[in-house]
DNA sequence: CTGAAAGCGCTAACAC
DNA sequence: GTGTTAGCGCTTTCAG
């Protein structure tokens, strides 16, 4: 079963050393002195062989794994977890961890995700990382069990854990900007009516990005029926068919935007010339599909996942260092990190506002 | 670091009995004959104590490790991926297993896909899962190290590794049977351009049904340049531009599908009405937000990582069994899942054949 | 029916 | 500088 069933143990007699010396100069122990020598002759003998270290025993000795659970909500519907997935996994690899996952259905229940938490811990994960779908604020922060824990796109209502969110009031923010900057003077908002975190943040940023313009008056704010295309295309053709409607439109996420262009052709505005449209979550399967490709607000996933797994990452090799060194932060912020303007072809000045008859 | 530092020693100790009866008990070995009072008084204090097996050690002393190797290429860019950790992660844990995943870079030189391997297996995985990003034939058979090892959406070249894929040739089959049900006696396929064996599968179900159908001269079929919106309106376009143009349109995937929604808007003609279309790929994202909402052949991802997790765990258990049961079968063939084609709004009979003036 | 004891492969005190 | 030794928590012969 083992990759190689060489052990610490042959290399040792093949070196004509003993065990510890091994130990000692394959892990670099700091405290051992080794002669140059005797290293070298471990090093090459241990490559000879072939030797591979059994994390396994490691692990139930030093009490590390060296494993990471990455406990992640609804892995199959949305495309963010797998870029979640993707950043911590590599900056996890990156400092000699791996990761180890549980799959829980998405908004489910605490008992869940507390039942991922569980089997996690039960393979001996060093620290937690939980990801939840969308932001979410955790009415309980499930019992971390001892090890640390980071928050991927969610927080507990106490702050007690740390946790990396996107700057979503900020990415909005740029949005609104990048409108504005271009020249637009009435600009519209799409937002959803499910009141989730997420969506309050955008519209916030949307509002005072225009309120530093100087602009407060240029903002029109509809709420979609339902998050999706359908909804999007409700909301833009009811914006559109108002009284002195806006010359641009920035959207909750891409589906609603996909639902914007959608109402726009029908009413004959051509994007960007009659009508310019940013998004939000810059879901490349949608945003580099649509026609024209659509300008939207990238959601920092992959960051999120490097930035929590080396920040746990952190929290272990802190609390291996000094024990005793509990989590023991009072109200901690969230972590946020930008959204970057992914400028593709949905954005121009309003050149011809009416459209063609 | 422990979920909790009870071990097997307390709860004996607690409970007035040796380790060996707790081992025993707890793991229900067949061989021991234990009375039952015994047992329960056991279970009872085990659970008192809150106890939960270190599967470190458990696995240090019985060779298997329980935790299932996922090397997945790709994770974040496919929407697929996801669906297969689900799979896999779902039906391992159903059987007690764990996974560990290892994600590379998409088609990605055989090293980094080796790296991944090996990596797991320095983790002392059970088996290893290998999920390429779209149906790869595997140049080298890559070294698995030993253990069992099952392929998704991938084959050797001499089929050496058991593997699942998609029956795409059906799939395709059954996308054009419900076009030729509906009434369409001319019917376009729009492939790519790439020849990868997935789409070459699609293309040959395709014309093979319309030939069991006795309408082989039913097809056209055009390669967009790109396998994406864009170059899925070039083709519709020019398809739908010649002489005789086809009443339906079955698309290689839903990019394509959703470029060719674009170049029959542009023709004004409306789906289903005056075309009817169908996507390959069920990509939800697209085919629920495209308007009308795209009736698609969905690919069973979860169902090959639910099918690929059991059948590596039977090949992990059944050597567990049989020491010297090597894996050791001559040209495996890969076991075909069946493809689902969704029904939403995209076909109907052909109706109004031409477009409204 | 139950228990003592020998390790799995490795690390970490502590001797030399 | 290097080696001896005692476990990590558990499974598993082999004796009672």
């Amino acid at each position: 079963m083992d990759s190689s069933s060489v052990g610490i143990k042959d290399v040792a007699r093949e070196a004509g050393v003993s065990v510890t010396t091994v130990s000692h100069v394959l892990n670099n122990v700091p405290s051992a002195r080794v002669s140059p020598e005797t290293r070298e002759k471990v090093r090459t003998t241990a490559v000879r062989l072939g030797y591979g270290p059994n994390r396994l025993a490691r692990a139930l000795r030093s009490r590390r794994s060296g494993v990471l659970g990455l406990v992640v909500e609804d892995a199959a519907t949305t495309p963010h977890a797998g870029r979640i997935i993707l950043g911590a996994d590599q900056a996890a690899r990156a400092r000699g961890y791996t990761l180890m996952m549980a799959t829980i259905p998405g908004q489910s229940e605490p008992d869940a995700a507390q039942a991922g938490v569980e089997s996690l811990l039960a393979g001996q994960v060093d620290g937690i990382l939980y990801s939840a779908a969308g932001r979410r604020v955790l009415p309980i922060p499930f019992r971390p069990g001892g090890v640390p824990t980071v928050l991927v796109d969610a927080i507990t209502i106490d702050g007690s854990l740390p946790a990396v969110m996107a700057d979503e009031y900020g990415g909005a923010a740029a949005g609104a900007a990048a409108l504005v900057a271009a020249g637009h003077y009435r600009i519209g908002f799409l937002t959803t009516r499910d009141e989730n975190p997420s969506t309050h943040q955008r519209l916030l940023g949307f509002r005072d990005a225009l309120q530093r313009a100087g602009m407060a008056g240029a903002a029109t704010t509809v709420a979609a029926a339902s998050p999706d295309a359908p909804g999007g295309y409700a909301a833009a053709r009811s914006i559109l068919a108002g009284g002195n409607p806006p010359s641009a439109l920035l959207c909750c996420n891409d589906r609603l935007a996909m639902g914007a262009y959608r109402a726009a052709a029908e009413r004959g505005l051509s994007i960007p010339d009659h009508l310019s449209v940013v998004g939000f979550g810059d879901v490349d399967l949608l945003a580099a599909n649509l026609h024209p490709q659509l300008t939207s607000v990238a959601l920092p996933y992959y960051g999120m996942g490097t930035w929590a797994a080396n920040r746990l990452i952190d929290a272990i090799e802190l609390q291996a260092a000094e024990p005793g060194t509990r989590q023991h932060h009072d109200r901690l912020d969230p972590v946020l990190l930008a959204c970057r303007l992914v400028n593709r072809g949905s954005v121009a000045a309003p050149g011809t506002p009416a459209p063609q008859a």
